[in-house]
DNA sequence: AACTTACTTTGACGCAGATCAATTCCGTGG
DNA sequence: CCACGGAATTGATCTGCGTCAAAGTAAGTT
């Protein structure tokens, strides 16, 4: 799957995340007017598996609302998500025929999806196209990277406040957070302890006791198991050793 | 920096490893004969760095030679290797202004250099290099999240073989192997036990062991420190834990 | 041949995080 | 309202890998 790194929310239609304009500012319109026709939505439920590791591929879209995440499993069961899909990420690999990643919905799901052949049909017609895809993807990689070096160098203490600090950014891009006037944040987790585990390449119990020490330490404040509130953005992320400024993850 | 996953080897001239025809089979050839009169060589020795990660990055290339890697480093010094360039690797990003991660020369390295501007320019021109580049950046970000697993979810006598599994795979298809009829492989470490364990996530010392565990029970022979000879690939893809069948991998 | 320097191996020990095991919390439906 | 079940917490213990330290190896230099 490509994932993430949208093509940013839709302007005139609150329905649909792809703003298509933005795709490609500079196409003919009659172009942007197919892209539209070829548009579909698909529902998850939480839970549900969106597409299979090495399963044919035939849509290409992005996330409407919800979460998904790509994850990689070893035949023992180990797990490692590699990727989480918020509102407005891209999912879909232009010009590969089978998924590399199972990406399961983990929370309930709407994706706004066009068929591939056309899309890929689309996109040699128009360059622009593949010129932001290419932006998008090494976007992507960019957080892949900086990813990697979470899972190999950092302790299981930064890796929370990583990954709060995260989905913090994150979610104030979306406008999802409560910003209050002294400054703290406020958001709602939308992983289970499980799932923010198998993104760190933790156990649960570690992710657990990390939001623990974390809370008890003042950097977050929890209302519930869910929401939570940070004081003082700097202060996490220094928990979470980021010297990257605001680099974009996820 | 974009990376690896060539435009793969020139086959017209040894000296530079981009193949421009593969780039852009179906452009005119003026084109190709534009991006031969951008082209340069620049060499570096054992150690050096090729680009500072935040640098203003003002040209794209390949390696011809060596070896190098991307690199991202905490202020506290732990440093993570996020991707190895070998010879026939792509560096660089169109369309970015500053690098992302340091490089550095691993080995000695030669590299085959297009000042950036004008290569953008072309790309712009020649819709397929799009193409291509977005391929090949698919191609990284499967890699990058292979290795997110990698860095997660395996013990440290996996990590080990699943790195061995992927230069004897890589230097198979470079034909830099010897390849015996008992169907041994054998090759040469490019690497240090430090340069092991940057990009593993591990301490040299820790990567030291393994490879003195895995020579004890037979997975491979060490003739010196570097001279790698493995009986049964198949056996190292099992200590490996992979799944992937042959999933590229760097 | 002796010295230097960088790389590697090996050992002893400690700790962060995994594992195993009980509760407790909380949202949902009867 | 209670009861049920998945999610989360917390505790006790174990272990793989990191840390610190010392000694071995190999290639280059004088």
């Amino acid at each position: 799957m490509l994932n993430e790194r949208s093509l940013t929310v839709h302007q005139d239609c609150d329905q649909c995340p792809i703003r298509h304009r933005a795709v490609c500012a500079r196409c003919e319109s009659d172009e942007l007017e197919r892209l539209e026709e070829i548009k579909y939505y698909r529902k998850f439920e939480a839970g549900q598996m969106v597409i299979w590791s090495g399963d044919k591929m035939d849509f290409v879209g992005s996330v409407v609302s919800g979460i998904a995440s790509l994850t990689q499993t070893m035949e023992d069961g180990r797990t490692q998500m590699v990727g989480l899909l918020l509102p407005s990420d891209f999912v879909g690999r232009p010009g590969r025929l089978t998924a590399a990643y199972d990406v399961i919905a983990t929370t309930d799901l709407v994706m706004c999806c066009f068929r591939k052949s056309p899309f890929e049909e689309m996109m040699l017609r128009t360059p622009h196209i593949a010129q932001r895809l290419l932006e998008m993807t090494l976007d992507e990689l960019d957080a892949a990277r900086e990813w990697m070096l979470v899972l190999g160098r950092k302790t299981a203490r930064e890796k929370i406040a990583s990954l709060l600090a995260i989905i913090a950014r994150r979610d104030a891009s979306l406008h999802m957070t409560t910003r209050a006037q002294d400054g703290s944040v406020a958001f709602e987790l939308p992983l289970t302890r499980e799932a923010m585990a198998d993104y760190l390449g933790l156990t649960l119990e570690t992710v657990s006791r990390q939001i623990s020490a974390l809370k008890k330490d003042g950097v977050i404040v929890l209302a519930g198991k869910r929401h939570v509130t940070v004081p003082d953005l700097e202060r996490l992320m220094e928990e979470a050793g980021d010297d990257t400024d605001g680099g974009m993850l996820v």
